[in-house]
DNA sequence: GCGACCATAGGGTATTTCCTGATAAGTACA
DNA sequence: TGTACTTATCAGGAAATACCCTATGGTCGC
């Protein structure tokens, strides 16, 4: 796989972050930014203007989820690479990441030699993950056998919801949001209630909150 | 405040953030990057080695909090102007931050102008914060007039509630454990609500979660 | 092609919250 | 000692939200 100049597309909603990826990208004479996008919009337009051979998709972008950036390109774009790289470290996600059609999963909190690697990695046709990450993969496949439980268990939508109400947004902001109905968003609560055993909404804020520090602090 | 060649050290965990600071500092002659940390030691370490005029902290860093660094530095360094860029728009710790002794805070999603204009700003002698800070701000100071502000200007009654709403607590259920009218705790919520400047009971419910968390962590 | 999720959303009712008073008791201080 | 301010208690009614039930397509696996 020794192509001459990778181009690459970079998309993450913190313009910093872009600035960063471009930075150590540009160290490396085989590899090239070809665009930048801060949202899924910016994101879909620039793939259909310009060929490009690898997307690092930050997941949590403005004006949905990168999960749904992950399903479109593979679904309209399927020869873009795809590595996401997320701001903490979740290893709830890289399961869905995964089989969403991504090929990798890194920190950006990683060293950027790492980061390079990552990118060599799913260029060369391999998965990359961090080796924590795959050990804890392992272990989920291996005890986990079966059902899955708690947060593991919302689907994609339910648990984009959830960190939503984690992060303090009501009802109707989340539906604004995502430009849903409110009832849907209140059916999707319903949905994570009876998931995660909760009787009321209140309780799933409490709960939602909660999880989201959590998330913050590892 | 005229200065040739100021000196900035960037202090964040995320390597690529860091380099996405260096790539839009150093498009501006007069500005430096003279070092980066990666977490508080290492900018303690670097704060004795050379000179600094300006440093722009992350919030949330590996090692501690921020605010320690803040702190750290206020009390050894009292010449080092800060900054500090957060990830998420936590208006919460704009207060913490200002009284830790920094002089600005932006949100990292900001345009990249409006970061230098911050910098530019601190640099001036002046304080840096985003228009909807400031106008919370503003609105903190004016009705909470010289006397004591947020949780601590809380009634006994009314800090008594805060916390049970922050244990999780429903309205119905403060007024059952506390032989009173719901009306009444709905009173005193509100109160709450007008002291700490917050709009909704979702948002109390966010506020009060997040401090009886804080509070159990020190 | 048939259950089993998933994502979407409407209708109608129950709860909760919000706004506007109200009363009585304590505190502060000129 | 009277006026002003805070505290603690509660109510009525309007507005917003949550809750429960139902429903329609879509996809996935077998």
């Amino acid at each position: 796989m020794t192509e001459q100049n990778v181009r690459i597309l970079i998309v993450d909603d913190h313009p910093l972050v872009r600035a960063g990826f471009s930075q150590l990208i540009s160290d490396h004479a085989d590899l090239q930014v070809c665009g930048e996008a801060g949202d899924i919009a910016d994101a879909k337009r620039q793939l259909e203007q310009m060929p490009v051979d690898l997307a690092v998709i930050d997941l949590s972008l403005a004006g949905g989820s990168g999960l749904d950036l992950i399903e479109y390109i593979k679904a309209k774009h399927a020869d873009v690479l795809m590595l996401v790289a997320s701001m903490h470290d979740e290893t709830l996600y890289a399961e869905r990441v995964l089989a969403a059609g991504a090929r990798g999963y890194i920190n950006k909190q990683e060293a950027q030699d790492r980061i390079i690697e990552a990118i060599r990695a799913v260029l060369a046709g391999r998965v990359y993950l961090s080796s924590k990450m795959t050990e804890r993969m392992l272990n989920n496949i291996v005890d986990g056998n079966g059902s899955k439980k708690g947060v593991d268990s919302l689907s994609n939508r339910e648990l984009q919801v959830y960190e939503m109400i984690g992060e303090g947004l009501t009802t109707a902001q989340i539906a604004g949001q995502l430009n849903l109905s409110q009832k849907t968003i209140e059916t999707h609560q319903a949905h994570i209630k009876r998931k995660l055993d909760l009787s009321s909404a209140h309780e799933l804020n409490q709960h939602a909150i909660r999880w989201v520090i959590e998330q913050r602090r590892s």
